[in-house]
RNA sequence: GAGAAGCUAGCUCAGUCGGUAGAGCAACUGCCUUUUAAGCAGUGGGUCCCGGGUUCGAUUCCCGGGCUUCUCACCA
């Protein structure tokens, strides 16, 4: 950046000079605050009026107002921002110096007196003024007045490659990101009041499976031997109801080498959450029941502004069937059709008479597959559990007693978009390792994702698991929901992206 | 993986029917000690994403490439 450094990033470090000259650390060891500013503005700043008090505080200057020998800076920590007065009066000549050569960007502490100006805004009369770090890359100037930015950075990629840049200047992602922790805390909250233990599994596995996705790879050096990085947690976690844990959830990441795109980041976080002699309908029950508390508590509502849309989480949610929400949609009977034993040609056509494109679909299922989600997904707004899907797209289900293609098994759908994923948990070994094998000859059939058969899950479920009831939610999903967000990348601090040409 | 759009000053954006570019903010200089998208006057700042072609001349037209965004595909 140096030799190839703008004028604006040169003046910067003059003056960094400057006040190397005068004996001045622009790079302090320490500066500790008596006050942060949310509590300077609850302290000392009512309503109506003033408490006039001594604080000591710091931030970065975020806007900065000269006037005459005086300048009006405003500095924004963590939570908040205030207005700083500052002139030759009320500094001695050092401090001055410094703040002849503020900028846009420094961090600074502040110690000085709590006072209104003319207009009522709430200031300090800083007596005394400490550089903490000088700012030498420039930032985006955005300007703001009642809560309207002016200039906002609204270059996307460069918000995403430079998240502490857009921390610091957009307050939305700060609002996102600290909303985001909120809702993972209320969900690991909820997950404990109601009993359940939070564990960590493997994230390096031999087997890649629990799910139906293309795994990343890996190297371990000593055992010179290839890893994946696991697609979901499932199969370990269904071990530890095997060992005895009735009620066990996990909150990370998962990683799928598939496509990136607005609903898909390779790493995605992951709640997946399973409890012994439980079946599916106690997992939807917990899945309402997470939501409404989670609303609450980072939402202080049920009802949430999505787009267009408000959702309304007030529970109970309603429950459809798989085969009737695709009758209802797309006005043809599939499970009388099942029945009939449709052929792949058959189902096709249906797809082709719809104008669903279904051309790389291999199977029946994968057909239907495209049908719901090209008509009947998108409808989907208001929250409501998606219940017994076929058979074959669904591997670690069990069978809906009595019923040749279906399982029990759910989807939890808001804003048109899948939340999460659960069953009842298939816990019969012999069913499992044919499912696993069926999964084998869709693939020879060219099926285009299937599941891996894990061996030493047979044999964990051998041992005898008992009836189990399994969920997975999404959370950076359940994120853009409560953020009213549309892309992914706007509720992951740092997503992937392809590394580009130095500059910038 | 496919299609569409975008890439011009630090930021937000104009513009050039082909003659090497502008505004606002930011920066710098001067004035201004209760301003707040501060104000006034002046100054400086650009390999117009990269490479090739056409042309007397390309930031502009053509071809190739890069990156991003959006849509679709795969998936969650």
């Amino acid at each position: 950046m140096s030799e190839e450094a703008s004028e604006l990033i040169k003046k910067r470090y003059e003056k960094l000079q400057k006040l190397r000259q005068h004996s001045i650390d622009p790079y302090p060891n320490r500066f500790f605050k008596t006050h942060d500013i949310k509590r300077i503005k609850e302290a000392f700043f009512p309503q109506q009026g003033l408490v006039v008090g001594h604080v000591k505080t710091a931030g970065r200057v975020v806007s900065h107002r000269p006037m005459g020998k005086a300048v009006f800076f405003v500095i924004q920590d963590e939570a908040d921002k205030i207005q700083i007065y500052a002139s030759n009066e009320t500094l001695n000549e050092i401090d001055f110096l410094v703040l002849q050569n503020l900028d846009l960007g420094d961090i600074v502490g502040v110690e000085g007196e709590t006072f209104r100006t003319r207009t009522q805004e709430p200031s300090i009369r800083a007596h005394k003024l400490t550089l903490l770090a000088k700012n030498l890359s420039p930032l985006p100037v955005v300007k703001e007045k009642e809560g309207v930015l002016y200039d906002a950075l609204s270059d996307v990629e460069f918000r995403y490659r430079k998240r502490y840049v857009d921390l610091i200047v957009t307050p939305k992602t700060r609002h996102d990101f600290k909303l985001r922790s909120s809702v993972v805390q209320a969900i690991r909250q909820f997950m404990q009041e109601e009993g359940f233990m939070e564990v960590e599994t493997p994230m390096m596995q031999l087997v890649a499976s629990g799910a139906a996705a293309k795994p990343f790879i890996t190297h371990h050096n000593a055992l010179d031997m290839d890893l994946y990085l696991r697609i979901a947690p499932e199969l370990y976690l269904k071990r530890l109801i095997v060992g005895g844990f009735e009620k066990v959830f996990e909150l990370n990441r998962n990683f799928r080498n598939e496509g990136i795109s607005t609903k898909h980041n390779p790493e995605f976080t992951m709640m997946e959450a399973y409890q012994a002699y439980a079946d599916y309908e106690t997992m939807m029950d917990l899945t309402q029941r997470l939501f409404v508390f989670v609303a609450d508590k980072v939402l202080g509502t049920q009802k949430i502004t999505y787009g267009e849309h408000i959702i309304d989480l007030t529970p109970p949610w309603p429950r459809k069937n798989y085969l009737d929400l695709l009758h209802e949609y797309s006005g043809i009977d599939f499970k009388q059709k099942l029945q009939e034993k449709l052929s792949l040609e058959e189902a096709k056509e249906l797809a082709r008479k719809l104008q669903v494109p279904h051309h790389e679909a291999q199977t029946i299922w994968e057909v239907l597959d495209e049908v719901f989600s090209h008509l009947v997904e998108p409808k989907l707004i208001q929250p409501v559990f998606v219940q017994n899907y076929p058979k074959a797209m669904s591997p670690l289900a069990k069978s809906i007693p009595g019923d040749e293609f279906l399982v029990e098994r759910f989807e939890p759908y808001i804003a048109g978009r899948e939340m999460g994923n659960a069953f009842t948990e298939l816990n019969d070994p012999e069913e499992q390792l044919r499912r696993f094998e069926e999964q084998l000859r869709q693939r020879e059939q060219g099926a285009r994702e299937t599941m891996e058969l894990d061996e030493d899950f047979i044999e964990a479920l051998k041992v005898g698991m008992p009836p189990t009831g399994g969920l997975g939610l999404g959370i950076d999903r359940m994120v853009m929901l409560f953020t009213n967000n549309h892309s992914i990348k706007d509720v992951i601090l740092f997503p992937l992206l392809r590394p580009r040409e130095s500059k910038k």
